[in-house]
DNA sequence: CATGAATGAGTGTTCATTCAT
DNA sequence: GATGAATGAACACTCATTCAT
């Protein structure tokens, strides 16, 4: 009977602090990804990071044992632990490649590249050569995931006979290349409050696929039917 | 001995002084931009600066009333001067607009790419959102420059029916973007001293290039005989 | 499910609680000088001292208002009581002196001195004149009858003319001073884990004890027979 | 000429500058000795050496380039770097091995057991088990070539006869234990403001010294003419 | 009573900047 | 002008202590 009670008493208080305790690793990587982003990893103070998700420093450093170590998790929160997601998507794929690849590089437009998430890519472009442990990390977490996806999407479209054969090391980066150099451009000179320079990134991203599948097809083959010529 | 041994010092470091004078400011830019570009702004400390330039640290401070002036005048420095040169090669260039193109992103790998200048870029990609002052003077005179050249190259070929109609706005982005994230990686994870990530850059070019030339030509016209699939 | 595993966990504590709720005090107590003597005052942490007694960090200051009465707690738990035994085994003692002073110094070591025991004697001179207060309760509870009890012993001799006659106020510390040296060596360079001057405790014990005796007995006469030179 | 000039100007700066910069490694080396005996390591804060130095923090770290850099050169300064000190002074004495044992004893009180040197032993003793690097270093740089001064001096008193042979490794002890008993006394109990069990170093030491002399001195040989029993 | 999430003062160390010489 | 000794604000991280549950 006793035993009862206190198992209520105990799920609630429990229940409680759970949602509380579990909220706040969200909090904090919420708060720590927008400060990361605007000021960089150096700048970024630990204690900012703790106000801004509305608790004290020490409780940061209950959740996150450094700060590199909460930068990490904010990467495989927003960054690493969504990969899975994407290669489910492709594996089911079974439309044309030129439109997967299309596909594929709006929504990740939508997903990432439009969201605070694309500064974590742009933050590590900064930072990698001075925190060699955060650029291994990086690239182990989500530049070989990352690349892999997109090889695998390019050998399909060579493999079906849409795309021309390609040196699969680098052709890789045709896909890259517009993506990262979007991110780091628009949280750089598109970010700095002077926009001399600016940017549609729907636009230029839309040429930017144009431009890559015409590149891609083989001689002589018409470009696939959805394409369409900016 | 002491008075001696000193006595020498001083003379010689008078001698020198006269004879540098002039030179310091130019010596502590130099030393800086190397410093900038291998370990960021943030991780760059004055007085390597001036070790590197063979000053003390009070000499640098004479110069450059603090950190911010000193990096923004090592920006200042080393840039705008090329563009003129490059405005003069291509105005006279007679050959195919592809060639023309293609010259021209293999000799910007020599002349800049390829040198510490392309770790000006990737310094500016950087730190532009916390230089705002700095970012519209390098738009102003890098970016809006350097579209401009591109977008005549690409202007030409439209207008001499080798390449398809482009939206210029971002269409200079094609040539770009491959640059841009060429200089930003070689300076992030190309440096970082764990190459998981190996990238040729001379191959990465070709293909680049290659690409984009295919992707530029208008239906049904056969490639530049130059070009060639890699 | 969550509920079910809570409840049983809550009701186990329950046990638990009722079943220790009077011995918690002394669980942390004895972790606590478990710790102390491991790592020192400052070094233990009340955590880890919670964690080590099995309960949590809020249950320690239930017990104990500070970090600080909890040390002092524990040397006030760890002393007194021995002496009495000691007194009534020496009022019964019918040997000679030497083997008397031999005797107490080797059973000394057995009970006191190679146990753990012997860290609180090396806690309370680390820490006596940070503690003044329990600096006082030390010396009023463990060295005065210490003291008191060595001196009987010494007078003894000196009474029946087996030793030469001496100072008394200082005389105890020819005994004392080689055991405390002992305690305190082994809780420090003994137990650093670097043994670069390892001491064997009872070959120096035997020849601390052979040389004090025959320093202490009168000029021309033989050593006590058991005495054996090293 | 002017490098006449200039040289004399030169020495007289430079002189004031190092007179000045030589003199603060000594107070800020002072400072920490007293704050390190006074608190333990541990506990004493640089900003408080650097205050007591009448430095700021910074200048501390200028200096010794961490806390335990620190705490190394204050052992080096009273301890360590005066051991050749006494090697010499040994190596030429040559009166009786007893008196020179009594004089090695007597000049060490004087010299660092009065002194506040002799609060880093006590210190020592306190932190060995906390800070092996530590432990390590001194047992290097001054236990050591401590002990091997005093085997030095044992072993002199066997050879002569003057002393009864004796299990070397052990005996150091007997020398040792004494003085570093006091040492820890003194800083502890004797420092708590609470002198229930005043001891008198001097006379401590007498009665120390005595009673090793005798004990060491071999059977049927009367003791050295200058000892006298207390 | 018991818990453990939350706190925030405190510490060693760095480095841009100043200024007496 | 040039120096480099001195400064002190800043920052990541720890841990004794509190208190809502």
């Amino acid at each position: 009977m006793i035993t009862r009670i206190l198992s209520d008493t105990c799920a609630k208080v429990q229940a409680k602090r759970e949602r509380r305790k579990e909220a706040r690793p969200g909090e904090l990587l919420a708060a720590a990804l927008e400060l990361f982003v605007e000021k960089g990893y150096a700048a970024t103070r630990s204690e900012e990071v703790a106000r801004r998700a509305g608790v004290s420093k020490g409780t940061l450093f209950l959740y996150f044992a450094s700060k590199e170590e909460l930068f990490k998790a904010v990467v495989r929160e927003n960054l690493a632990g969504r990969i899975p997601e994407w290669e489910a998507e492709f594996a089911a794929y079974t439309g044309s490649t030129a439109d997967m690849l299309r596909y594929a590089m709006q929504t990740w437009w939508q997903r990432v590249g439009a969201t605070p998430a694309s500064g974590i890519t742009k933050l590590m472009m900064s930072e990698a050569s001075n925190f060699p442990e955060l650029a291994v990390f990086y690239q182990q977490e989500v530049i070989q995931p990352g690349q892999n996806l997109i090889r695998r999407i390019l050998q399909r479209g060579v493999d079906r006979g849409e795309f021309r054969p390609l040196d699969m090391e680098h052709a890789v980066y045709l896909v890259l290349a517009p993506m990262i150099f979007l991110m780091s451009w628009k949280h750089s000179f598109g970010a700095c409050g002077c926009v001399l320079t600016p940017l549609d990134p729907e636009k230029y991203l839309a040429q930017q696929v144009d431009t890559l599948l015409y590149g891609l097809c083989p001689d002589g083959r018409p470009l696939p039917k959805e394409s369409k010529r900016t």
